[in-house]
DNA sequence: TGTATCGGATACATCGACGTATCAAAAGGT
DNA sequence: ACCTTTTGATACGTCGATGTATCCGATACA
């Protein structure tokens, strides 16, 4: 009869339709972009009314920001998955071409990502949410590469592993301002691995067994 | 409306209006995002009513698009000049320098010009302007690179000087994008330095004369 | 199966933004 | 100074989006 810590008594119909809603505002908001989106465009998108949305959302913004934990999550997992495949002796190329499938694997997802990064950039606490999952990332990539510390060398600017780790996350974050605009997702694939590659390995010579 | 071809009888208020509300538009597209402005917020800013706004332009689309391009035209006449003080012996340094204090000079202008590219990214006329303006950007830095050529040489995996340019162009997005989460332009132009430098000088060691 | 609660649909009132039509003042030419 | 054209202000009608209040069907649990 209560409903006090463990919840309420219907679930499974809520979670299902929360779940419908937020796929569909990814679809839309990939098309459209999230200040062009209205409640009832989600909704209609998902096959329900506004209703729904009142009953499971507070506001847009919300649901956003759902959104974005929710497959910003499922990112870092994939990318963690990618890093881990070697043993430790990092082959940078292969590692690199797992990473870069996984990171440039769908346009709508980065738009959807640069429309959050301009909606935190105006609001501190969700900056702060996003700030945090990026350094979930850089930690992961710097864990890796001290792990290969010594089987790999690492250019000298780049001093240590964290300044590489954020070297390769401007160099994700370069290569997809520049496909969100030509949409050549092969293209930017093959150029994020050449950037890596280059501030990885030293003076990205090809290389030399030592 | 239309638009005559020859003969405005009355252009000085016309014009000084106009760019009231460019000016205006910046400071409040800077402030709330694309997204979330109104035409009468605009109006209200700039200390007119809509009319005068509709007399000037048709949608805020359309002025978007007329802001972004008056900025981003003094934003590339800048970077050239910086790129051109030095002789052709390049002091990779100090050029980098100055084209980082240049291209990281106001946070502001850094919000607009990514609700620019947001926007762009769903746009595919918007999207050319974009790129060419970026490619404009590029052709400077790439010019200066070749012609710095033979003083200094450039890291293997860059290959040519185009790659090189875009890699420039990248790791000023990836610097761009961090920055607009934690807004710390100092730490940003330093890092850009740092990542500038890496990558267009060969591993990244001191420089050698040879 | 009964029943109390939950979840979503519907209807309603409100509000803000938009675009236009019209008007008065300003500006420029002569 | 006069007259014409431009330019921005005002007033109006419209539309879409929002949030809420209410209601009915669905769901879990006894």
């Amino acid at each position: 009869m209560e409903t006090r810590e463990t919840g309420r008594r219907v679930t499974r119909r809520r979670a299902r339709t929360r779940a419908r809603l937020l796929d569909a505002a990814f679809t839309v908001f990939a098309a459209k972009g999230f200040g062009r989106v209205s409640i009832e465009e989600v909704c209609e998108a998902a096959g329900f009314s506004r209703g729904a949305f009142y009953s499971n959302f507070a506001t847009l913004d919300e649901l956003f920001f759902a959104l974005y934990q929710e497959r910003a999550d499922l990112i870092a997992e994939q990318v963690t998955e990618a890093l881990a495949l070697d043993g430790d002796g990092l082959d940078v190329p292969a590692t690199v071409a797992r990473v870069t499938e996984v990171l440039l694997l769908d346009v709508d997802w980065l738009l959807v990502k640069t429309d959050f990064l301009v909606h935190a950039a105006r609001d501190p606490g969700v900056a702060q949410a996003l700030l945090d999952h990026r350094a979930r990332l850089r930690n992961a990539i710097a864990d890796r590469l001290s792990r290969a510390k010594g089987h790999t060398r690492l250019p000298a600017v780049l001093g240590d592993v964290d300044s590489a780790a954020h070297a390769v996350v401007a160099a994700y974050d370069g290569v997809t301002t520049q496909l969100l605009l030509d949409r050549d997702v092969e293209r930017a694939r093959a150029w994020l691995g050449q950037l890596l590659t280059a501030l990885l390995t030293d003076g990205g010579a090809p290389e030399r067994a030592d």
